[in-house]
RNA sequence: GGGCGGGUAGCUCAGUUGGGAGAGCAUCGGCCUUACAAGCCGAGGGUCACAGGUUCAAGCCCUGUUCCGCCCACCA
């Protein structure tokens, strides 16, 4: 890595780690507390301590760093805040298979031990995935990082659980939740994912008891029958109008149970009669406080039938739903079985299908706190990008239903309440009592469950920068730029931290919320470990690069569009960092020592001109980079470094670099060579927040520049410009001459002349300006058109047995005496005449057209004209080449 | 049942107030031209899903149809 000269191909694994080390050792993504420049902040999606690195991460942290690291180069004092969340359900359940395979539970080794054991193996495995965020050059403060279990943290959750508690937002209370008997645990609605099975639907007689027939109920669940407490009809409904029975008898039950009337009955389903199960199913519920029915729970904690299902106890549920089904059968009160396509709750974590079933947990009243966020958005303190998502926002937050927080699980903040054993007086508390504030007792339980994890995320912009303290890290950064995340924890977490942020902070969390998309695989597939198609970022990495795997993730992250990943792409994009390098080893090359820019004025055209375009593409960047069109930004420094820069710039340039060493010649080199400097810089910091690593290596080795990178200043921020401005006649020039170029490149691709084979050329152009500046270009002109000679004249005869191209403000001849192919050129040209036949025609008819003429703005119908008659030129030409060419046949 | 996004070149997708349809990859032809064959030069290829409408002008705006994908929802 010393030598003066790169290497002849970018090695990506020899630079990345030893870069990393030095941007952690001189402190570069570390953040003032106290400072005079704007505070930038962005906290991390906390990943969960158990996870390991997938696409989505990749996406989610590339954006973030490039972000972070563009901000740093506008001068402002960036803070990236790292962490990792504890992730309750699912750390838990991985430490318990980690039990399992050593032959144990948890109930066996009782909950501290079980704690201990889930801190021991964070510490083991915990930064894991921190490493690997680091390896994606995530510039994070890692001096900060914070943990949603810490103490600090916890201090917070107990302070904001005691306040909503004393507020009247936080309460207990028997209600129906969603209850995964595998992780044994309440669950809130969002943590229940509906999908569609095919199930069946059981048509069940329960006969009246006054035996005048029966009454047939439709369910999909018929084990939840043992625990029906009525049966439903509506009022209006005509069939039941002339039943005599006001009661029916439970199957399998032998219990007598009313007929209750209530109009939430759907007449239009099945026979308009509905079992009411109270204690297992939320619209039961409902129906039941309203008619002050049982509760009977029949199905467990644990998913098996409880004593309350008589002969069915023990059972496992759908072990029950046989056998209810086969004695149903045996009785002759099965109607029949139908086959029903229902939408059915599984536990997001461990996929089980959730049993709604009674409980008493704790919930958030969250509709006064919903409310706020919902403003807060609507007011546009915050704004959500892309757009569409505002709505799905407003949809979630207007029907909003409270929030069930409390888990039966160890891992996690345990509830802030105590029970007097005494008294039974409830105490909810940020330190734990000593004594019940009621009896004085001192016999105090605490509530053994713990929080939802998302509970603790709510808080992270606040809590993580040392809430509830008022430190100098909130003052400086609170509220956060930008939370960049995908959209599947939009409600999860990014609602509810608008919440508690607005709530406990009394402002926004975030300016602005970023939506990103998902990382599917090239078919358009969400990876998954089932279906094979993951792709490991990792090993991508290993394979291309970090850069390159960095640059093709914001090069495919258009707005609300997801990311289709491939290996084959990331190889496509390793080719622009492997030509970025090269193109620096030939700058170096010829770069020995670092020069002053000379005045605009002094410089050459193509000098001129990529300082010019240099301008525009940082304009674009920065434009691009602050809309969040990352795609966009990513595109315009492609195109400007492969295009512009190595395509036409450094071939340009190297007659140039080559010429004899005199003192006239001497003077013009050194003028380029200072131009190539600066920009080869300026683009390198261009690119910095893309693709760090390779940047920094070339900043490296440029002469001229000191420390980091990270330290540059982005180029339309620098007091002098950087050299940079639009030069816009510099630009037209430098388009005529590459005209000229690629016209004569097109005859020679098209009539098949091998490059090696000098031609010469004819320019006609009637501008006195063209000629005067094709003229003062001929050498460069004749270098890369690989040119014997070039003769520039207003106009005259046309050479015989030349190939043409028609550009605009210029006719360029190629004279093939001999060796013209007269019917390819025929053909070419009569290809060419059709083409700009139908254009002229569109134009035409549109300036035929009173209508147009008379209602189109002035500029267009000018634009219109001016194209007219650009075209017509170019018709009447190609009319006299072609007839030119047909005699020669 | 509601809501959202999408249908543009063979593939993946850009196309930001409506004004001559673009890129990358792939394909084809020619090149080892002293940074790069991970490269250079050139070429071909599109009824912008379909049908209407608004407008002087529609890929873009409106209506309808259709096909994909996603999210939300307590109809048994």
């Amino acid at each position: 890595m010393s030598s003066d000269i790169l290497a002849k191909g970018y090695e990506p694994k020899e630079v990345e780690q030893h870069w990393y080390d030095f941007w952690q050792r001189e402190g570069l993504f570390s953040a003032k507390e106290h400072s005079e420049e704007k505070g930038y902040a962005i906290v991390i999606p906390p990943p969960n301590v158990t996870g390991v690195l997938h696409m989505g991460h990749a996406l989610n942290i590339t954006l973030q760093d490039i972000l972070c690291r563009y901000r740093r180069l506008m001068g402002d004092n960036v803070l990236w805040m790292p962490g990792t969340d504890h992730a309750g359900i699912a750390t838990q359940n991985v430490v318990e298979r980690k039990l399992a395979e050593e032959g144990q539970t948890r109930d066996e080794i009782g909950r501290e031990k079980f704690i201990e054991r889930v801190w021991q193996w964070r510490e083991e495995s915990g930064s894991a995935i921190i490493n690997q965020l680091k390896r994606l050059g995530a510039s994070c403060d890692w001096q900060r990082e914070r943990f949603t279990m810490d103490e600090g943290l916890s201090i917070a959750v107990r302070k904001v659980f005691v306040q909503l508690y004393n507020e009247n937002l936080i309460y207990q209370g028997n209600y129906i939740i969603n209850w995964c008997p595998r992780c044994n645990t309440a669950l809130s609605d969002l943590e229940v994912e509906h999908e569609d099975l095919n199930g069946h639907l059981y048509h069940i007689h329960y006969p009246f008891t006054d035996g005048s027939g029966s009454i047939v109920v439709a369910t999909t669940r018929p084990e939840t029958m043992l625990g029906d407490t009525a049966v439903a009809i509506h009022p209006e409904d005509e069939r039941y109008q002339d039943i005599t029975a006001n009661e029916v008898v439970l199957p399998l039950m032998n219990k007598t149970i009313p007929i209750i009337r209530d109009s939430y009955v759907d007449m239009s389903f099945g026979t308009g009669g509905l079992k009411v199960t109270p204690a297992h199913d939320p619209n039961d519920f409902e129906l039941g406080k309203r008619h002050n029915l049982d509760e009977v729970k029949v199905i467990g904690d644990d998913g098996r039938m409880t004593e309350n299902a008589g002969k069915f106890q023990g059972l496992d549920r759908f072990e029950c739903r046989k056998a209810v089904v086969e004695a149903l059968k045996q009785e002759g009160l099965l109607e029949k079985i139908e086959d029903h396509l229902h939408g059915v709750g599984h536990c997001y974590r461990c996929k089980s299908v959730v049993e709604p079933n009674l409980s008493k947990q704790w919930f958030v009243s969250v509709k006064p706190l919903a409310q706020k966020a919902l403003e807060a958005v609507q007011q546009g303190d915050t704004r959500i990008i892309p757009d569409m998502w505002k709505n799905t926002y407003y949809e979630w937050l207007n029907n909003i239903r409270d929030w069930c927080i409390s888990r039966q699980i160890w891992w996690g903040h345990q509830i802030p309440a105590w029970t007097c054993e005494d008294c039974d007086e409830m105490i909810v508390a940020t330190e734990t009592p000593t004594a019940c504030t009621q009896c004085g007792g001192s016999r105090l339980v605490q509530e053994s469950d713990v929080l939802d994890t998302w509970f603790s995320s709510a808080l992270w912009p606040f809590s993580t920068m040392g809430w509830p303290e008022n430190t100098p890290l909130l003052n400086t950064f609170y509220p956060t730029a930008t939370l960049v995340t995908g959209f599947d924890i939009l409600f999860f977490w990014v609602a509810r931290m608008m919440m508690m942020g607005l709530h406990f902070m009394r402002d926004v969390p975030f300016r602005d919320v970023y939506i990103h998309a998902l990382v599917r695989d090239e078919d358009g597939q969400k990876m998954s470990k089932s279906k094979g198609n993951v792709i490991d970022p990792l090993h991508t990495i290993d394979q291309f690069g970090t850069d390159a795997f960095r640059f093709t993730l914001a090069a495919f992250a258009a707005q609300g569009r997801d990311v289709r990943m491939s290996e084959n792409r990331v190889e496509g994009y390793r080719h622009f960092i492997n030509k970025l390098w090269n193109a620096a080893r030939f700058s170096l090359m010829h770069l020995k020592e670092t020069s002053e820019l000379p005045p605009a004025e002094t410089l050459a055209l193509p000098d001129r001109w990529i300082l010019s375009r240099l301008q525009a593409t940082a304009e674009a960047a920065k434009e691009a980079l602050d809309q969040y069109r990352f795609n966009d930004a990513a595109g315009t420094l492609y195109q400007f470094v492969w295009h512009e820069f190595c395509d036409w710039y450094l071939e340009v340039i190297k007659p140039v670099l080559y010429l004899e060493a005199d003192e006239s010649n001497d003077t013009r080199r050194k003028s380029t060579l200072a131009v190539l400097e600066q920009v080869l810089q300026e683009t390198i910091v261009l690119l910095h927040p893309f693709i760090p690593f390779v940047t920094e290596e070339i900043w490296s080795k440029l002469p001229g520049t000191t420390g980091s990178i990270m330290q540059a200043t982005f180029p339309l921020l620098t007091p002098d410009n950087a050299g940079l401005h639009r030069d816009e006649a510099a630009e037209a020039q430098m388009n005529l001459i590459m005209d000229v170029i690629t016209g004569i490149r097109n005859i020679r691709g098209e009539m098949n002349l091998a490059p090696s084979m000098k031609l010469a050329a004819l320019v006609q152009s009637a501008s006195d300006k063209n000629r005067s500046v094709l003229d003062a270009h001929r050498d460069l002109i004749e270098n890369i058109a690989r040119l014997s000679a070039l003769d520039i004249m207003p106009s005259g005869e046309r050479p015989p047995s030349a190939a043409t191209a028609i550009i605009s403000g210029a006719t360029v001849f190629v004279p093939l005496e001999g060796v013209l192919d007269v019917a390819k050129e025929t053909e070419r040209l009569e290809k060419e005449l059709k083409k700009i036949g139908v254009e002229l025609s569109k134009v035409s008819k549109k300036l035929n057209n009173e209508d147009f003429l008379g209602k189109a703005p002035a500029d267009v119908v000018e634009k219109v004209k001016e194209k007219h008659q650009q075209f017509l030129e170019k018709q009447q030409k190609l009319q006299a080449n072609l007839e030119r060419v047909r005699n020669l046949a």
